[in-house]
DNA sequence: CCAGACGTTGTT
DNA sequence: GTCTGG
DNA sequence: CCAGACGTTGTT
DNA sequence: GTCTGG
């Protein structure tokens, strides 16, 4: 799945990657983007610029925006089926921008010096990114909220597809990575076949993946130390 | 017909 | 255990 | 995703 | 809004 990502480049390599304009100050790079955060995504609305969208999709039909704490992730395998995505699939697409994601991998605690060798399980992060470093855009939907005074929310939601061979090993299952020749296609006129067929597993080969320190755990951590990969490991 | 859900992951 | 907030 | 709260009445 | 379950 893909419940943390970071998105940590300049704001003119922002531009210049994903041909975009950023028409705000409020752009900082993210060492730790968490859900009901205002992130930034190309939507098809406006797809010349950047844009701040809530995570977490909460469909327009809801009656309050508390839905969206669970709409974080949307299952590529049924997302022509479910109400609350199948919607914003025909005609609200949009570009998730990162250059990282983590996932957290159960594994046997391992037992100080000294100590009973015990089997409790422990949570591991790991961050994902690409072998080259560079940026990429995962596929997201989005929908846009008007509370009781009227006030517009727009949120999106992150398509998740069963995992590549290599992050198989830390979870079994995986943002969708567009390949970035198809990040425009994306945010095109829906056509239904062309658009499930961008939904798979991005190749592992063009992927690594290393361990991070916990402090990643808490989103209120936002520093250049949680992409460090961590040493005593 | 109306009422109630509308999601994913993981675990059992 | 389960929900909310970040 | 993880972290942190999870309740009411009444008084300051 | 739209689908499922009763």
């Amino acid at each position: 799945m893909c419940g943390r990502f970071s998105f940590t480049a300049r704001r003119d390599d922002v531009e210049n990657r994903f041909g975009v304009f950023i028409d705000t100050d409020a752009y900082i790079p993210r060492y730790n983007c968490a859900p009901s955060q205002k992130l930034s995504v190309i939507s098809n609305a406006s797809p010349e610029k950047l844009s701040f969208y809530r995570w977490g999709l909460i469909p327009f039909w809801a009656k309050d925006f508390s839905i969206g704490n669970k709409m974080i992730n949307a299952r590529a395998e049924s997302i022509i089926e479910k109400p609350s995505f199948k919607n914003s699939f025909r005609r609200k697409r949009c570009l998730v921008l990162s250059d990282g994601f983590y996932e957290w991998k159960k594994e046997e605690k391992v037992a100080g010096a000294g100590a009973v060798a015990g089997k409790k399980e422990e949570k591991v992060p790991y961050r994902i990114l690409k072998k080259d470093n560079s940026l990429f855009a995962m596929a997201g939907l989005w929908d846009t909220w008007k509370d009781a005074e009227g006030r517009e929310t727009q949120s999106f939601t992150i398509i998740t597809t069963s995992a590549n061979d290599l992050i198989k090993d830390i979870h079994h299952r995986m943002p969708v990575i567009l390949q970035p020749e198809h990040e425009r296609l994306w945010l095109d006129e829906f056509d239904k076949q062309k658009h499930l067929e961008l939904l798979k597993p991005y190749p592992s080969e063009l992927m690594k993946t290393y361990r991070v320190s916990k402090l990643v755990n808490s989103p209120l951590n936002d520093n250049k130390e949680l992409i460090q990969p961590l040493i005593n490991s």
